[in-house]
DNA sequence: CGCTTCACCGGACATGTGTCCAGACGCTAG
DNA sequence: CTAGCGTCTGGACACATGTCCGGTGAAGCG
């Protein structure tokens, strides 16, 4: 038996798991990256260190979650505007900008990400199949969500995707910043186009 | 005083620190990334953990050695074949095919790239002029090394440096083979030219 | 030959990780 | 009011990291 058997948050608990992802990133503001403790970050939460180990199992864990919680908080990709390379570019800028408010924080994801524990890698899997899909849904926004992509666009997409997760790994090892990185990958896009 | 006096290493020196990066790796294989332990690449290499602390500051720096002396092994990149394309995706290939034989490896490559003391911090910086340098000389063999390369040039070393890091993490996260990840970086290329 | 020096040893230490469990707390229902 | 339930607590645990330091053996020098 490895998957678990409830699957719903109560109220209360829905809010204590909120109180640590809050107060991880809170954390990491004020202490950096190396100051970020498991136990710190239940302090901080007011809760107990065995609590949060109930919601998270490990420190990469918590990370990733904070990232994942703000990529699902974006809005649907918008159909709309003109051209696929601006509605690309502007997907590309949007992710990239996600945890761009505080570096320490960046990296902190990025490093995280790595993590080998199941649970790591089953939000990894989810985060990779929702930039994919985003970035499919600028580059072809008629299509059904059913539709594939041709072997042309899939070479794209697939540019497109090694594109981000470069620059991500740039920022995170401070080749650069996050301001110049959304700018660079403006004109990877445009390279592509 | 940061940094260190000497900056030699006796034969033996250099022999004690040639057996710990054998044995990092050896371990790696052997038992996974995650019984990857100093102590226990130490017992390995038969020293004393603490000799092996004597010469790398962090398990990450231990890995990251590693990665900087396979690459700094590389044959000095041939400016002799034919179109900068063919030459450009040579040294994609072979610089991605540095930690492949173990996956294993290669994942503890790519995390421990992110590590923060600033050992690592050194190493990166080396290992990124290192690509750098590697791929500008792929694009124009005949410059000298002085030589400043044009904005175009620029934009698509940038895309180039960010596809191979994206490769590289999407790699380490698992999302594909190195053999795959090579192709596709291949692929890549071609887009660009 | 004896003495110094250099590299290595081995073990203690402080701190962090992730696990476990008995028990305390407050809310809700009987 | 009180019993039960779900949730959180506090602290112990085994193990890893990275630091420190007194001690040991052997190579090299006078």
């Amino acid at each position: 038996m490895t998957e678990p058997t409830r699957r719903r948050l109560s109220e209360r608990q829905a809010d204590t798991v909120r109180r640590l992802t809050d107060a991880a990133v809170e954390e990491v503001r004020a202490t950096g990256f190396d100051g970020f403790t498991v136990r710190n970050v239940a302090r901080r939460a007011g809760v107990a260190p065995a609590t949060a180990y109930t919601y998270f199992t490990s420190r990469n864990h918590l990370v990733t979650e904070v990232f994942w919680r703000r990529l699902r908080a974006l809005p649907p990709v918008t159909a709309s505007a003109g051209q696929p390379r601006e509605r690309v570019v502007a997907v590309l800028r949007e992710i990239a900008l996600l945890v761009s408010d505080e570096p320490e924080l960046a990296a902190a994801c990025t490093s995280a990400l790595l993590g080998t524990d199941p649970d790591v890698r089953e939000l990894r899997l989810r985060i990779g199949r929702t930039i994919h899909r985003r970035l499919l849904a600028a580059l072809k926004p008629d299509a059904d969500s059913g539709a594939r992509p041709t072997p042309e666009e899939a070479r794209v997409l697939n540019a497109l995707e090694f594109a981000y997760a470069g620059a991500l790994l740039h920022a995170g090892m401070g080749y650069s910043s996050y301001a110049e990185m959304a700018d660079r990958l403006a004109e990877v896009a445009e390279l592509l186009f």
